[in-house]
RNA sequence: GUCCCCAUCGUCUAGCCUGGUCCAGGACACCUGCCUUUCACGCAGGCGACAGGGGUUCAAAUCCCCUUGGGGACGCCA
């Protein structure tokens, strides 16, 4: 049997990140199988979904390389498949007419509430026979007694009592279809094999049972996979700080990093965290895949983004880095230079913005100077400070070949012959020159800076280092 | 409230199905040391968990029950 997964996001928002994941698994599922992987957006509710939303979608799962087969199914463009389902059931005895108003049936769920039982219609209408009439919805006609079982690949085996479940709206009183039924007809019309999705879909899935089986058709197998936390172990939400794809985009983390650190939150394949697109073709699996929430760790994803960074070409970052240096400030970015300072910040830097945040003072002279290591110095006699720097601006000043062998001879030079240790010396000279108290060699950094920057800067360390 | 689900280091997890090789392994974070002109990187160590209670068994992280804790769902939303 060939396999067949979806990603099947509503446009009601941007890509979640727990979402991302569930379109991560289920894409890797049928890549590992050579099945395929199909997206469908839930366009269903008009006044919620709009076309800038679904592209945004569009856009963050082309940006995590989360390729799908096929053309996209806007389930908007399916209504008369719905509807013909529907219209079946009604045919068949599974459905029937309702003329109970919102009201009254919210009376209803009020009154089982009130009697400790699970809030739900009461059936009032399921024996009236009642036909097609305005304002009326369709309800599925669901079995009283007995009990409904799927087999969930996350979680084994899951029965309700069919006592639980409700007599739900298949069509609308304005004739549309709901959820519940609209996923039914499309997971079956597009030939879905494997419905991998979110733990919140677990209750709807005996209700979804209940569909497939008034329809006659074949059921295709579940995975719910299990919710996403913040770190107060509630269920993700914009309170937790960067939850949409597009933000993580955004404060500089690569998209490997992302799926990397996404496919691992969850699901594991022994002791192994690195993963490359190819080798989770290889090996991906649902039946690794955990049973309980997991807590977001932003540490975590650092680490693996930090990892990736490491692991990207120079041309690649290159790319990617203006955007980020501008954002923090910078114009008409030197990408020549941009290229040589790149190899020394790759091990240095967590993410692209803090990459760039690094290398400002390479692009700007008003860069922003670190607080602490700067009060530290400035504890120290300035006019002794002064007294230093300007011999070495001078003495730079004077040096032809500026490279970083000619820099550091000079620099020991005029520390020997002063009896200083190089953290004496080199502490004010990296802090006027990059307001920074760590960071790349000091003599790479000199070299890369050029000679009229650095004198300048050494001169003026004054005005840039104390305020006010 | 009712129903469904879950429970190993702070966090992500391996092990659980097929009990003994686990006084529980790996990773992130944290701490220490090494490397080093700074900061990182890298390397070597360290800290740190089977939620609690009952069973079953010669033997339980692994099987069963209860308690507690947590999550999710109960819409003419998806």
């Amino acid at each position: 049997m060939s396999i067949v997964t979806r990603f099947a996001p509503s446009p009601t928002g941007h890509l979640h990140i727990g979402g991302a994941r569930t379109a991560i698994f289920s894409w890797a599922y049928a890549r590992k199988n050579g099945g395929k992987f199909v997206l469908r957006v839930e366009d269903t509710d008009q006044t919620r979904s709009d076309a800038s939303m679904t592209q945004g979608i569009l856009d963050s799962m082309a940006w995590l390389g989360l390729d799908y087969d096929g053309e996209a199914v806007y389930q908007s463009q399916r209504f008369d498949a719905h509807n013909a389902a529907v219209d079946k059931m009604l045919e068949t005895g599974h459905a029937y007419y309702c003329t109970c108003t919102p009201d009254e049936v919210e009376a209803m769920r009020e009154k089982a509430r009130a009697e400790g039982r699970k809030p739900k219609y009461d059936g009032c209408c399921r024996e009236k026979g009642l036909g097609p009439c305005e304002g009326a919805v369709v309800r599925l006609k669901a079995p009283l007694m007995g009990t409904t079982v799927f087999e969930d690949l996350v979680k084994g085996h899951i029965a309700v009592d069919n006592a639980e479940l409700d007599d739900m709206i298949l069509r609308r009183s304005d004739g549309t279809p709901t959820y519940n039924l609209a996923v039914v007809v499309d997971d079956h019309d597009m030939g879905i094999t494997h419905v991998i999705r979110g733990d919140d879909h677990v209750n709807n899935t005996p209700k979804q049972v209940l569909i497939y089986q008034a329809l006659g058709w074949d059921v295709p197998k579940f995975a719910h996979v299990p919710m996403i936390l913040g770190p107060d172990k509630k269920k993700l939400s914009k309170r937790h700080g960067a939850t949409s794809v597009m933000e993580y985009q955004k404060d500089g983390y690569l998209p490997e990093a992302l799926v990397n650190y996404l496919v691992r939150l969850g699901w594991s394949h022994g002791d192994q965290e690195i993963f490359t697109k190819d080798e989770l073709f290889e090996v991906f699996d649902i039946v690794n895949l955990g049973t309980s929430p997991s807590v977001l760790s932003p540490e975590k994803l650092n680490w693996l983004n930090q990892h990736y960074i490491k692991e990207s070409s120079v041309e690649r970052l290159v790319g990617l880095l203006p955007e980020f240096l501008e954002e923090a400030g910078a114009s008409n970015v030197d990408t020549s230079l941009l290229a040589k300072i790149i190899p020394e910040l790759q091990a240095r830097a967590v993410t692209l913005k803090d990459m760039a945040e690094k290398a400002l003072f390479f692009f700007v002279d008003a860069f922003p100077i670190d607080e602490k290591p700067t009060n530290k110095l400035l504890k120290q006699d300035h006019a002794v400070i002064d007294e230093r720097l300007n011999d070495l601006a001078e003495i730079f000043g004077d040096i032809d070949d500026f490279d970083k062998e000619s820099l550091e001879g000079a620099f020991h030079r005029y520390m020997d012959k002063h009896s200083l240790k190089f953290k004496d010396l080199g502490a004010p000279v990296r802090l006027s020159l990059s307001g920074q108290g760590g960071g790349i060699g000091l003599f790479d950094m000199m070299e890369l800076l050029g000679k009229d920057k650095v004198v300048t800067r050494l001169k003026g360390w004054k005005a840039t280092l104390i305020k006010e």
